[in-house]
DNA sequence: GCGAGGCCCACCAGTATCAC
DNA sequence: GTGATACTGGTGGGCCTCGC
């Protein structure tokens, strides 16, 4: 097991103890990276989340959660909330809390940034205090950046891009031009030229999320900017996006960041 | 009374898993 | 890698509550 606290947050890297039975909250966000097999987590409002190898999660300030099971390893980095939030400020995010949504992802410079943390963790030999302090200030801002970057939420009004195969990026593309439409996973199929379990099971690996999963959270993002600017009723703007219905966008809406849409729209007139 | 939003439930499309 | 199938979760519609 390996802990190094720093003034920004705390790295945690343990293979024993991979369950956890009691409830876990407090004021940091927590970067979580599934390295081997997968790994099973639970929000107390939001219920369960599997990610797979490589897949991350990024946990929001007091989230009432446990770890129900790991694969071999946990790597988990706590990331102060000021540190985040003043990234979130520098990048001129909007100016409320980065809340990031409870979605399975991936993203090859995220996993580039924890392969690197584990070398350097893993063969360091006779590293002063002093140097590692440093080595920390500058991996935690870079941290923070990615995660701001790469980690869906609501400082962001589109699914933040990634480096797709192009059978996949076809797709993609034609899904963000069109995402009021209504699409089946048939029609993602044959607009990628394979059937749909190949579809299916290429996607889910590529991007941490299934084809119709991918299209509702994007739709979710788009109506943020509705919410926090414009007095559009939810019923309107859930529909604007292509949501069939208000009581499914509600509840997507709910579980992916534990509120529901006037309850948002309401936190950000507060906080305004 | 009316409209907006939330909750609940049955149905079915989409997803995960497993066998080949 | 592909396809079948059991399971999961999104959808649609009805009903309830709340505020105007």
């Amino acid at each position: 097991m390996m802990i190094v606290e720093h003034q920004n947050g705390l790295l945690l890297m343990r293979n024993d103890h991979l369950g956890e039975r009691n409830w876990r909250s407090d004021d940091s966000y927590k970067f979580i990276f599934s390295g081997y097999g997968k790994s099973v987590f639970q929000s107390r409002n939001q219920g369960d989340i599997t990610l797979d190898t490589n897949h991350f999660l990024i946990l929001n300030p007091k989230i009432e959660h446990k770890q129900l099971h790991v694969t071999d390893e946990k790597f988990l980095v706590e990331v102060n909330y000021s540190l985040l939030k003043e990234m979130a400020d520098q990048l001129g995010m909007v100016p409320i809390d980065p809340e990031f949504a409870f979605v399975a992802s991936k993203n090859q410079q995220l996993s580039s940034w924890v392969s690197f943390m584990k070398t350097y963790f893993n063969h360091r030999v006779d590293t002063s205090l002093n140097t590692q302090e440093l080595f920390l200030d500058n991996s935690m801002i870079q941290l923070a950046l990615l995660m701001l970057q790469y980690g869906t939420g609501t400082h962001q009004q589109v699914l933040p891009s990634i480096h797709l195969p192009s059978v996949l990026e076809d797709v993609v593309d034609a899904l963000k031009q069109s995402y009021d439409m209504e699409w089946t996973l048939d029609d993602m199929a044959i607009l990628a030229g394979v059937n749909k379990y190949q579809f299916a099971h290429l996607f889910k690996k590529e991007t941490g999320l299934s084809p119709y999963s991918w299209l509702q959270i994007y739709r979710l993002l788009k109506t943020q900017e509705w919410l926090r600017y414009t007095d559009d009723s939810i019923l309107s703007i859930a529909l604007k996006v292509g949501f069939r219905n208000i009581s499914s966008y509600n509840q997507l809406f709910k579980r992916v960041y534990g509120k529901t849409p006037s309850e948002f729209r309401l936190s950000y007139r507060k906080n305004r």
